[in-house]
DNA sequence: CGCATAGTGTTACCTTGTAACATGGAGACC
DNA sequence: GGTCTCCATGTTACAAGGTAACACTATGCG
């Protein structure tokens, strides 16, 4: 089994990397990692949870970020756009990407019981998908794939 | 190309098979299709396009049906737990159910230019997807798989 | 400096969804 | 027939998610 959000998992790590994942790739793409944007980054790093927009903006309101929606929105479209970031649609919440550089759409596992959540390659499903599609003389342009269940450690302690 | 949401058909059979369907169901598994409920679905029935709840709610409140939030949710987490309709996550929306009867969790290709909704198997995709999660441990329950695109009628226009 | 562009602050509002409690109606049971 | 129970509905009141629009600020550039 590979190393996920669901193992256990140096998480310092991860979040020290995240952010300079992002610190890099702005410098690279003349993009502006700016305050704001970089704490958001960093809080929904702290979980591998998804976190709700308005949870985000009471953070940032505790800390003397900013106090209204407009700017945790903001700062989300910026991180989801450029890929810092994803939107799970089930959940109206958003996941930090663990997998920040690749250029990538990954599906979603959920776990119901932590809510944890995890992404994994999508290429296949979607490939599926986007064949299927063909049949019905429909042109997918982007998908999304977010699959809801048990996580190893929640299936361990369910069973 | 076999017929679906996308393509020409006569559609005030969707509609009357639809309901039969359903009432057909409701009799066997002993489930009541009350006057509202059926009216959701009838609404829903009218177009291949999803429909928020609080649209749905202005049509049953002209017509006297209800006009408070609960009665058009209460209707429609009855229709889409008895698989009379879906609840398309990436929209917020509903749509009634192509293939009532089959128990099937279908996979959504949405139309972003004129809004249709078609269903397709998602066998494949879901089958690729529980592959992928094997490997991580996690095991998957459901899975929302949606894609947005065009239809063949609005490739074919855009083209 | 003067200007353009991009990000932030704020107001005000809209949409989506639900908890909680009261009411009504049909069948089961005596 | 009465009454109990279950389920659906009616209603209030609110929580949660999301955005348009406009004013302001910072920053870089000719
Ligand atoms: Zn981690
Ligand atoms: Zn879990
Ligand atoms: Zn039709
Ligand atoms: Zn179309």
């Amino acid at each position: 089994m590979t190393e996920t959000s669901f193992t256990p998992h140096d998480h310092g790590a991860c979040i020290s990397q995240g952010v300079e994942e992002a610190v890099r790739q702005c410098r690279e793409a003349g993009l502006k990692l700016t305050p704001v944007r970089r704490r958001v980054l960093e809080i929904l790093l702290e979980r591998h949870r998804a976190m709700g927009a308005y949870e985000i903006l009471d953070r940032l309101r505790e800390e003397g970020l900013g106090s209204q929606p407009p700017v945790a929105y903001r700062a989300l479209d910026f991180l989801t756009a450029n890929g810092f970031a994803h939107r799970i649609e089930r959940l109206n919440a958003f996941v930090a990407c663990t997998h920040a550089g690749d250029d990538h759409t990954p599906a979603f596992l959920i776990c119901r019981n932590c809510s944890r959540v995890a992404e994994t390659d999508s290429t296949l499903p979607r490939r599926a998908l986007a064949e299927a599609a063909k049949g019905l003389g429909f042109s997918v342009e982007r998908a999304a794939v977010e699959a809801e269940g048990l996580c190893p450690a929640c299936l361990e302690s369910a069973s």
